[in-house]
DNA sequence: AGCACGCCGACT
DNA sequence: GTCGGCGTGCTC
């Protein structure tokens, strides 16, 4: 009798049961006996009768062919990358809405009201033709092959997707196109919709009635474009011939649930899978991605200087005042044609003590504290914890506290010193508006990729915030917060930087645009501090039930020493886990050898553990 | 002692 | 996810 690995929709590996006809499911939906209950699950491949099992039960009902055997592979990856069970693989690739077309369960006509957003303005744009032809040419091909595109900004990425849409209409298969999101995905899908309507949009916020409609417009081949957030990778297409991923390097494409996966390297797995190209783009591509074109893994491909970029000043940031004298010459002069202040934190201040050099930092989540001067109040803005200003240190007890980096508050104050003719507005960074005149401060987080060209300067304040952020890829999220906000300026305009370590040799490339030597620079330093992409990390979260008293967190730690090779850091403790993070340069090693050890943590009693291949922070 | 509740592990 | 087993602890 032939045997079926079955995976069910739950936190379970696969389980094999029997059935009397000899056929190949791979991809089919079957109903089987679990417990004393019948639940649908997914047929992953024939399989032996397993030894050690004396019974085993028969697959009930074949529903019908649920997963194309592509895409039944891809899912394999997913689970042995991301070191998870398949089962909670399957969860994120819209199983139930496949289950619920398979079934013909009726879709009740959903008043399928999709918000219509503003369409992008592209006409502007002049594109790199010998890159869109070549785009077109291999996907015309057929064949797999990565590129990234490092384009001048934004719009010129989504430009390059709807051109290459336009390009490619006549070929065989349907166009993924990913971006970071869901605004991005309403309005690229509404600039796609004007030329093609055989377009849908996926996006984890929709109603569930939506995205059933989704899936089925392209189970059902009406589809010829899928536009989507992380999750749109995941998309039943039974032909693909092209996958874009606009933003590569933006983090939020990594899933903050299991299976944490990351949907650009999803993408490039499953073109890989499917035999069809991979388009990446970016302004400021990750130095991992520069780093796979250095080893030929893609072809790169500079557009970057399709625009003119602004000049950027790099300027010594003073200690007294917030503001370089050319700084201060030039909002004199342009301010009424419109400047962003860009300004790392709200309130006025940091504060630090004149006697241990220690900045007051919050007693709840150690970091620092900001100081509104308006209240007399300190806060902090990761866990809202409030206090009034301690008339001593809380380190050393010294007296001569004094303001250090600036804040909104702080520029706001200074800036009234400076424009005292009551004419000059000095207003919030509202990005809802239309016009930019005049003085405006906010947060570098406002900064959106799609507000191009609207001020004649922007100024960076304390830039030096950055470098005390703890994340090995600050230099690389820094420079792209350069480049948003230098896009911000019209032509002519100027971005000018004020940083206490203007010697820095990360300036050199910024000042002059320099991507490669700077992610030669970044790529030499991670090397040595062995980070990724010279090094896999791998966060391995284990918690102690109550009954654990046999097993103790060393022994864990002495069993994954055994069976891991590479670094073992840890364990730290975070309420009630032990958090290691493992590390090596023997990157596909370690996860085949972490897949191995967690089939025998597993049966460790009292344990439970969860798992986050290439984390997104190091931090507990 | 008897039962309720909650935790834990197994599910082919 | 969900059910059954079992241990803890409360109450009659």
């Amino acid at each position: 009798m032939p045997y079926f690995d079955v995976s069910i929709p739950l936190k379970l590996k696969t389980l094999t049961y029997c059935y009397d006809e000899d056929i190949d499911l791979k991809g089919y939906a079957v109903k089987v006996p679990l417990k004393n209950k019948v639940v649908e699950g997914i047929v992953i491949n024939k399989t032996e009768k397993p030894e050690n099992l004396v019974q085993i039960r028969e697959i009930q009902q074949i529903i019908g062919k649920a997963y194309e055997e592509k895409f039944i592979d891809f899912l394999k990856w997913m689970s042995f990358h991301y070191v998870s069970e398949i089962g909670s693989v399957l969860r994120a690739t819209f199983f139930e809405e496949i289950m619920k077309i398979l079934k013909e369960i009726k879709i009740k006509k959903s008043s399928r009201k999709i918000k219509e957003s503003i369409p992008f303005q592209l006409k502007d744009y002049s594109l790199n033709n010998e890159t869109l032809s070549k785009i077109i040419e291999i996907a015309t091909k057929g064949i797999f092959k990565t590129f990234l595109v490092h384009c001048p900004n934004f719009l010129y990425e989504m430009k390059l997707m709807v051109e290459t849409v336009k390009g490619v209409s006549s070929l065989d298969g349907a166009v993924l196109l990913i971006v970071p999101e869901k605004r991005d995905a309403q309005r690229l899908y509404s600039s796609i919709k004007e030329l093609d309507s055989r377009v849908v949009l996926l996006h984890s916020e929709m109603p569930r009635s939506e995205i059933l409609y989704s899936i089925k417009e392209i189970i059902e081949n009406r589809v010829k474009i899928i536009v989507g957030t992380r999750f749109a990778v995941f998309a039943p297409v039974k032909k693909l011939s092209l996958i874009m991923v606009s933003q590569e390097s933006q983090w939020v494409y990594k899933e903050e649930q299991s299976p944490r996966y990351h949907a650009r390297d999803c993408a490039v797995m499953r073109g890989f899978i499917e035999g069809c190209p991979v388009i990446l783009t970016d302004f400021m591509p990750s130095t991992t991605s520069y780093f796979n074109t250095l080893i030929g893994k893609y072809e790169f491909i500079d557009d970057f200087n399709r625009l003119k970029h602004p000049e950027i000043k790099i300027l010594r940031q003073p200690y007294q005042y917030i503001f370089h004298p050319e700084t201060l010459l030039y909002l004199k002069l342009y301010h009424k044609e419109g400047i962003l202040i860009s300004c790392p934190r709200s309130g006025y201040s940091l504060l630090r003590c004149g006697d241990c050099g220690e900045v007051i930092k919050c007693e709840k989540c150690g970091i620092s504290m900001t100081f509104q001067k308006s209240t007399k109040k300190m806060e902090c803005f990761r866990c809202g914890f409030s206090m009034t200003v301690p008339e001593l240190c809380p380190n050393c007890s010294g007296v001569s506290v004094y303001p250090v980096g600036v804040g909104i508050e702080r520029v706001k104050e200074e800036l009234k010193n400076i424009f005292s003719d009551k004419q000059t507005e000095i207003k919030d960074i509202e990005i809802e508006t239309e016009e930019f005149q005049g003085i405006w401060v906010g947060k570098p987080e406002r900064a959106k990729k799609g507000i191009l060209s609207v001020f004649k300067g922007v100024v960076v304040v304390d830039f030096d915030f950055f470098f005390f952020i703890p994340d090995y890829r600050i230099l690389e999220k820094a420079f792209a917060k350069v480049l948003l906000l230098s896009q911000m300026i019209k032509e002519n305009g100027t971005m000018f930087i004020q940083t206490r370590n203007p010697g820095n040799e990360f300036f050199k490339f910024i000042r002059s645009y320099n991507f490669r030597d700077f992610y030669l620079y970044e790529l030499k330093h991670r090397q040595e501090t062995g980070f990724p992409p010279f090094t896999r990390l791998i966060k391995l979260a284990v918690k102690l039930k109550k009954t654990a008293s046999v097993v103790s967190i060393d022994k864990i730690k002495n069993f994954l020493k055994s069976k891991v090779s590479g670094e073992l850091l840890g364990p730290l403790k975070n309420e009630d886990e032990f958090v290691f993070i493992l590390r090596s340069r023997d990157k596909k090693k370690l996860i085949d050898e972490l897949n191995k050890a967690v089939i025998e943590l597993n049966t460790f009693k009292g344990i439970s553990f969860k798992v986050e291949v290439d984390p997104v922070n190091l931090k507990i």
